[in-house]
DNA sequence: GTCTATACATGGATAGAC
DNA sequence: GTCTATCCATGTATAGAC
């Protein structure tokens, strides 16, 4: 609110938020590697080389910093090869899955709280039916816009398809980390490919 | 190794597997909701009516108890809607999917512990890593078969294909857990249908 | 902000009586 | 086979000194 454009007090305030941010780090290695159930404050702690109760002064409880993880990994997630420029569904997809192969830790994350989320009393559950419900609706407007474009192959069912997308994509990354020969992006490209028209099979001139 | 098929002692014997059964089964539920990790063997006790310790003298450990539990997964899972009669890939995939939709506990007992199986350490790694070969091999080998049949569509790579009807199989269930709402059934359908030409289309005569 | 000390619960596993 | 008692490790979280 006040001044956050200026930063003008270089003292105690930055240094804060720099340890969260390294805690936030720590954790989502914890996390990744052991799920959040069989993660514990103390590994996260020896990470930062902080006690486990100093760590508890800036996340007051391991679940707050389950959420404070979990956002972390909506913006590495952004963070994705192409920067904001909307250049097609499919390829899209496609070099996020490519690109996500380089950085293992944050489908490992991902993969682990996502069938912990399924489990009772879990702080993640929330995140993760929100997290399904969003995609599946920008995916599938996206599918209804491509079919405005006369390129969603006949047949195709917009929401079906949006929750197929989602599925292969996060079942493929369970395989590829369990034999890192699978091809993930392949498998997705192929998929796409066989209900969305490849874009220079129909433009207006070529 | 004895005399098995002859059940003539009706004794200890008996109730002891009796009692094994039941303890899986304790378990089972136990690990489906809570997680390996999560679950604790107290837990399963209770649910037996055993002490703790009780159990133990049935599995020596929590790592045995869970291989038991796996075991047991692999056997209801066979338990599917068809019996042996190999009727038709595709069809046979797409009702066991509709079958699994009355039974959440397995379900949900895959997911979680597919999902822990990725974290360091963990006990179950080794069956899922096999799992995922195996069906890879089997689908592999359906396809393959289809497509001396010609009912493979063109340009489908059996491999990835097999990679993928498992990736996305395993996908929607995670969204189905979480929104009882997704068609499990039908996202599977629709993405068989497009890698395979339905048998009653390419018949010799009808 | 960081720590030590500690509370308090829970975990898996063992020893040994019955 | 079943139990009680217990061990020992680990977990999260709190209290309070510095």
């Amino acid at each position: 609110m006040s001044n956050v454009d200026t930063p003008r007090r270089r003292g105690p305030y930055a240094k804060s938020a720099e340890r969260r941010r390294s805690i936030v780090d720590a954790a989502f290695e914890v996390f990744a590697s052991r799920g959040y159930r069989g993660g514990s404050l103390q590994d996260v702690a020896d990470r930062v080389g902080l006690s486990q109760t100093s760590l508890l002064h800036y996340f007051p409880s391991k679940r707050d910093l389950l959420v404070a993880v979990l956002n972390k990994r909506d913006a590495e997630a952004d963070t994705g090869p192409i920067g904001q420029g909307h250049v097609d569904f499919e390829t899209t997809l496609v070099e996020q899955a490519r690109y996500n192969e380089g950085i293992p830790g944050l489908i490992e994350l991902y993969s682990v709280l996502c069938g912990e989320a399924v489990t009772t009393d879990y702080p993640g559950r929330d995140y993760f039916v929100a997290r399904f419900a969003r995609l599946r609706e920008e995916y599938s407007a996206e599918l209804i816009q491509l079919r405005e474009q006369g390129r969603l192959r006949p047949g195709v069912d917009p929401e079906r398809a949006a929750s197929s997308i989602v599925a292969l994509w996060d079942g493929i990354q369970l395989q590829w980390l369990l034999d890192p020969n699978v091809d993930m992006a392949a498998c997705l490209k192929d998929f796409l490919d066989s209900i969305i028209v490849p874009a220079d099979a129909t433009p207006t001139a070529s």
